[in-house]
DNA sequence: GGACAAATACAGACCGGTCGGTATGTTGTC
DNA sequence: GACAACATACCGACCGGTCTGTATTTGTCC
């Protein structure tokens, strides 16, 4: 990778837990710049301003948090041709990379913008909102899959449990973060598990 | 109520929706005396500063979340003696009242202030995990009961359901705020009790 | 219950510091 | 020597907080 890119991703990577932990309004250029080492001219060559910074950062997120889970598809289906099996052991796998982490995983850059959302402009909004539904698509095609094999205890749609499974994992987060508790993401997703399970048993 | 004590309540009232939209870092102190028509005199007798402000604001609104909350369980305990019946009626209260708002529910301060927790002292941080907990006891309390009476499908504790609970709920918010959704909230809680139902059918 | 001091409840100008952003260098590389 | 990749110096706006001043209420003593 050339320098320059390299240089932009140091920022980026460092931005991420910064905003995390402290907002993005809360995190100035200067705690930025602190973290990497850098100064403000290599910023501002990089990026047009924090603004910019802002989309660069949910989108880097977005994209490197839909390969992981991808990443997870791909596993789940070369393990099974079933569709619940899939499902299921795409939850699995999840938990296992959740339990591999050191520590708790930082947050979700969705849900921290969420709650501050005046601080970006409306298409950052809007993409935010995308990539929550496209998340949200991925597991309501294995959960459509499913339904059309298989005939649930109770009435659900697919639309509905991949809604709930985005929901529990972004609770997930906040609890985990407030708790300190780098297990509870697993739990939760485990919890999924079972009410599949008894869905579709 | 005297004027003293309206005043600080009008300040709280008008910064907690700004809060949640813009961070507290991102909301400044003239944002909230603007949206109250006071100025720095004002505020200044009210609050030793900025970070009383965050104290108050989250105290105000877990006494509020408490409270109602424990008006949901107070209506479920009065229609049924079974803890079955009343965990199920409690989640339908809280859907009730969900769907009974006009504009979707801001979000949760807690969790917003977890998305930006370097901005608060540790007391403050300390203060969230006691609440979220007293929250999540209280449907414990309820789930335990419903376990001592009844035998779970699946091997569940009455922590663990309390805790997808709430998780759930922390998570509704996010999802329902960026989807811009009132009813999201309330399809949680409904899906959650799809699960109870299984469990304990 | 009226006088009057003290405390309360604000108003608004002001200050030092920090913020995002700009303008202008300096350096390495092809 | 042109251009990317930075560093440095600096600007104006804004932020949290302070300060002084002023109505308004409240307590109290006769």
């Amino acid at each position: 990778m050339d320098k320059g890119l390299q240089t932009r991703e140091r920022i980026l990577a460092a931005a991420e837990p910064l905003v995390l932990e402290k907002g993005f309004a809360g995190t100035s250029l200067d705690d930025i710049l602190r973290a990497t080492g850098l100064t403000k001219g290599a910023f501002f060559h990089h990026f047009r301003g924090k603004g910019d910074l802002a989309r660069a950062l949910v989108e880097r997120y977005a994209h490197n948090d839909y390969a992981l889970f991808e990443r997870f598809a791909a596993e789940a289906d070369a393990a099974t041709d079933d569709p619940l099996e899939a499902a299921l052991e795409f939850l699995k796998g999840f938990e296992r990379f959740i339990e591999a982490q050191a520590d708790p995983l930082p947050g979700c850059v969705f849900a921290g913008y969420t709650y501050e959302s005046l601080q970006f402009e409306p298409s950052i909004h809007a993409f935010i909102t995308d990539s929550l539904r496209r998340w949200q698509a991925l597991y309501e095609t294995r959960f459509s899959a499913v339904l059309a094999r298989y005939t649930p205890a109770r009435p659900v749609t697919a639309e509905g449990l991949a809604e709930m499974m985005v929901a529990l994992i972004e609770g997930g987060f906040v609890l985990s973060r407030s708790y300190r508790d780098a297990h509870l993401l697993a739990r939760q997703s485990a919890q999924f598990r079972q009410y599949l399970e008894l869905l579709f048993a």
